[in-house]
Order: C-alpha cells, then sequence, then structure tokens
RNA sequence: GUCCCCAUCGUCUAGAGGCCCAGGACAUCACCCUUUCACGGUGAAGACACGGGUUCGAAUCCCGUUGGGGACGCCA
C-alpha cells in the first residue's frame, strides 16, 4: 500500500517551528516510502483563521523545500460531508443528540473536580427519549462512544498507549450549528484523503483514543499513527517567542538557511547513529519512525547557528553575494557585485548566519570614503599612519596585485624597517575595512584591487594625519 | 483533580542485559595553526534523576518516588 501522509496546520498563525518539524517528518517519511505528502488546512474556526496565515504557512513550507503532493484540502469547504457522516452516525445508533447547555456541562465539570473525578459530560441525553428535548434548544451530535472497555492506541513512536473507557466522554461530533469539530472531521477528512500514517505532535496522543472511536463506530480501517514529542525551550518548558518560537520566515530573516534548519529540525528528536550533518538526499534515505525517541527535546540556538556556519560555507558564493545584496538593501554595480563574490570565500568561513555575513560584508559594497568603527580609528593613530603612508608607496608600484604577492612584499616592507607584519598588516586592516577584525587583508587587496586599496589608505592617513 | 506520556554530559543524542568505570556533536576551557577574527586540528572538563527489585551481570527489564510535559471545550 502506498504510504499517505498529511500536514494539517490551522491558519491561526505563521508555520511555527513546531509545525514546521512535524511537517518535515511527514515529508521525509512519504518521500522515504515513495508514497504521497498532502497538506490540509485546518480552517474550520472561522474567528481565528485568516488569509495571511494561509500564506505564512505556505510560504513557510516552500522555503523550507518541502513540496507537497495532489491540491491542498481547505477543511472548512469539507463541512457538508462532515455532516453527512455525523448523520450517518445518527442513523446507525452511533450517535445522538445532546441538549446540555454549556451552563449544565460547566458545572458538570465543576462538579467533577470537587468529587476528585475525570472531568467529562455525564451522558444524560445518551439514552433519553428525543420527545424531552427542549423546543428552542439547538443540540449537538455527540458520538455514544463505549463505556466500558478500554481503547488501545498502537503508536509507532510511543508503543502501545491505552485508557480506560470510563476515563472518556461522549464528545461532540457536530455543534449546535452544525459545524463539525475537530475531532470529527480530522477523522473524517483523514480517511476520505486516504492517510495511512497519521504522524503528528504529542500533544494529540491522547485525542486518538477519541478519534479512534469515531472510526470504529464507521466501521472505517484507521490509519497508523505516530506521536512525535513537543519542542520546548531552553528551560524546559513550553517554546516562548524569544527562544525560538518563531514563524519559520523569522528564522529566513534571521539569516538561516532553509537546508540548516532542515538539518537541525531533523536531529531534534531523530537521531541516526553518530551522524549529525545529514543532507536531504540522505534524511530521505535514512529516515524512519524508530529513530524517533520519546521525550521532548529542547530548542537550542547554538547548534543551529553552528549547522548553519556549516551550510553557508558549502554555499555557492553568488547566491551568498544576492543575499548580501538583498539584506544590506543597496544597489550595487556589477563590479562591486564582483567584488562580492571574489571576497565571499573568505567572509563565509567567519560568519555563523546570512545576517553576520551581510554585516561583514559591509566594506566590500561600500564605496570610499568608508566609515571606520571606533576600534579601527584607533588602530589609526601614532606611528601607524607612518608606517601606512610608506607601505603605501611601496605597494604603489607593485606589479603584481595578488594576495601572496602582496603578502610576500608587505613581509619584505616590514622586515625592512624591523617591525612586526601585524604593526602593518591591523593599520591596513583598519583603513581597508574599517574595522579591526576580517577576511586575510592580503585576500582584502586582491579583492578590493590596486586603485581602491591605494585610494582607501589614501583617506585614511589624510583624514587622520 | 483525573488520565496519558517522558527521564543518559549545560543542550541534541548513541546505547535495544555483558562490547559502557557510557560514545559522538554543539556549547565551554586549554593548546596548535595564524597579520586580526574565524575556519581547521589536538586535548580537557562534563551524564545514566533517586530508591527498591529481577539477573552471575542493568544505562538497558519490573515496581515505586521525585521531577518534567501533555490531554481533559459546541479551540484546533
Amino acid at each position: 500500500m502506498t504510504v499517505v501522509t498529511r500536514f494539517a496546520p490551522s491558519p491561526t498563525g505563521f508555520l511555527h517551528i513546531g509545525g514546521a518539524r512535524t511537517a518535515l517528518f511527514n515529508w521525509l517519511y512519504a518521500r522515504h516510502h515513495g508514497g504521497i505528502f498532502r497538506l490540509r488546512i485546518e480552517d474550520t474556526d472561522r474567528q481565528r483563521s485568516t488569509g495571511e496565515a494561509i500564506e505564512a504557512i505556505i510560504d513557510g513550507l516552500k522555503w523550507l523545500g518541502l513540496n507537497w503532493d495532489d491540491e491542498t484540502v481547505f477543511q472548512f469547504a469539507r463541512a457538508p460531508r462532515h455532516a453527512e457522516v455525523a448523520l450517518e452516525m445518527l442513523k446507525r445508533g452511533k450517535a445522538y443528540y445532546c441538549y446540555c447547555t454549556p451552563e449544565e456541562l460547566e458545572q458538570m465539570r465543576a462538579e467533577a473536580r470537587a468529587a476528585g473525578k475525570p472531568m467529562r459530560y455525564d451522558g444524560r441525553w445518551r439514552d433519553r427519549d428525543p420527545k424531552d428535548a427542549p423546543p428552542d434548544l439547538k443540540p449537538v451530535v455527540r458520538l455514544k462512544a463505549p463505556t466500558s472497555g478500554e481503547t488501545i492506541v498502537q503508536d509507532k513512536v510511543q508503543g502501545e498507549v491505552r485508557v480506560a473507557n470510563e476515563q472518556l466522554d461522549d464528545m461532540v461530533l457536530l455543534r449546535s450549528d452544525g459545524t463539525p469539530t475537530y475531532m470529527h472531521s480530522v477523522v473524517v477528512d483523514d480517511h476520505d484523503m486516504g492517510i495511512t500514517d497519521v504522524i503528528r505532535g504529542d500533544d494529540h496522543l491522547t485525542n486518538t483514543f477519541r478519534q479512534l472511536q469515531i472510526y470504529q463506530a464507521m466501521g472505517w480501517q484507521p490509519p497508523s499513527f505516530a506521536h512525535i514529542p513537543l519542542i520546548h525551550g531552553p528551560d524546559g518548558a513550553k517554546l516562548s517567542k524569544r527562544h525560538g518560537a518563531l514563524g519559520v520566515e523569522g528564522y529566513r530573516d534571521m539569516g538561516y538557511l532553509p537546508e540548516a534548519l532542515r538539518n537541525y529540525l531533523l536531529r531534534l528528536g531523530w537521531g541516526h547513529g553518530d551522524d549529525e550533518i545529514i543532507s536531504t538526499e540522505q534524511a530521505i534515505q535514512w529516515f524512519d519512525l524508530d529513530g524517533v525517541g520519546r521525550a521532548p527535546s529542547r530548542f537550542d540556538f547554538a547548534k543551529l547557528d553552528n549547522l548553519n556556519g556549516h551550510y553557508l560555507r558549502q554555499s555557492d558564493d553568488a547566491r551568498l553575494a544576492r543575499n548580501v545584496v538583498a539584506r544590506l538593501g543597496v544597489t550595487v554595480d556589477s563590479a562591486i557585485e564582483r567584488r562580492l563574490i571574489a571576497g565571499m570565500a573568505g567572509l563565509k568561513a567567519r560568519a555563523k548566519t546570512l545576517k553576520e555575513l551581510a554585516d561583514n560584508a559591509v566594506f566590500y559594497a561600500a564605496n570610499r570614503p568608508l566609515n571606520l568603527d571606533e576600534k579601527a580609528r584607533a588602530a589609526l593613530t601614532g606611528n601607524a599612519i607612518g608606517i601606512l603612508r610608506e607601505l603605501r608607496e611601496a605597494l604603489a608600484e607593485s606589479s603584481s596585485w595578488t594576495a601572496t604577492s602582496l603578502e610576500s612584499q608587505a613581509r619584505a616592507f616590514t622586515e625592512a624597517k624591523g617591525i612586526k607584519l601585524g604593526q602593518a598588516a591591523q593599520p591596513l586592516r583598519a583603513a581597508l575595512t574599517g574595522a579591526t577584525t576580517s577576511p586575510p587583508i592580503f585576500e582584502v587587496m586582491e579583492v578590493l584591487g590596486h586603485e581602491e586599496t591605494l585610494g582607501r589608505i589614501d583617506d585614511a592617513t589624510s583624514a587622520t594625519g
């Protein structure tokens, strides 16, 4: 049988990091088995669902490279079908009308809590004569759930999980306005969409018992389930905004690469021996549910940064240069674009994120005269100016403008003067990059070129001297 | 409150009774490389929550305790 998985977010906000991982696991599982990965938007909450959220989720999935098959299913549009199934259950005696008011239910819960019992609906309309129905009240449809025995989930991650049916109550299938509840629509949609494997956060584990009862009532074959642990913040509590609970676009804006985020998310809750750097091709080949752990994991930016740095260094220079230009919000001519590409090798080894990369690339994109930061200005005081002026004269005659030849010229110069290389290199760095840290300075000179280099030195020596 | 799930270095994890006085990665620290900062390399420190069993032998199995998390809506 072909594997069919799905990602089913509710469009009440952005695609958060936990959802992204759930989507990734579903996608990998489907791709691993040569199956189908589908997207269903659970927009039945009309108050909270928004078009922007739908767009954010779709953009987020696309950015992450998680492509889905077949057309996107919108759950709200299927409400008539959900009602149809509920009515069928009514007809079969598997469901019934309940005329309880919200106040009654609230009281029931309060009493149950006080008595130390599970907070559940007591089933007072379960076997009551419909003639008793109050004429002015619209009823909900409730599932006639089994009252004895137990419901068992065979979970691919959590193992066998069972609960006594007395713990579960008769849940609402159709609201009094005739719209379906989440619990009901999920089952109908998963069934109709031919989903074979439901992979979702383990906050749904206990919902599964109830959903299983709907499958049983309809005589449907339930899919297999895999409930993956949630992602927590660094403090072990729920992921907060400042700890990573952002939409994936937040990660994009911070300068993370989709392949890095994919790799990071994959390793959060899943392992394959000692492997850490895992390409997407490899992930598809290796991914299985056995490798998914059962304990929740904590989100760690430091590790994400490390992974991102790795993928950054692997990235194509032209791609990075384009991203840097976009981030800097500048327009550059083709000469500067070439300069950025040429300088990228030195730049990308020094950055963890695209944002950092862009910040460090400013001196390549900028036109003269350069802005010098405080430390750079400090490096251009005292005899540094004199050294720079002399070095400039030596360099002006240079016939070979490559990093290696520039370095040997500089070394010859400092040796002749009896000073350390650093005494010339640091002022040079300050003058050429406006900072005290940068890629190797002779490489910078090569990338900048003869004319620009001398010009920047002149700017620095005249402005300060 | 009731039910369910979880528990290995700070973090992510390897570990499916002897290969483990517990391995890898990130982070940390030291050293090397080096014109700066990175990258890279070498090394150090660092964990089986606790208590009982079972067994010749337990990180691995069982029970309990503690600690986390989740679910108990006419939200999804």
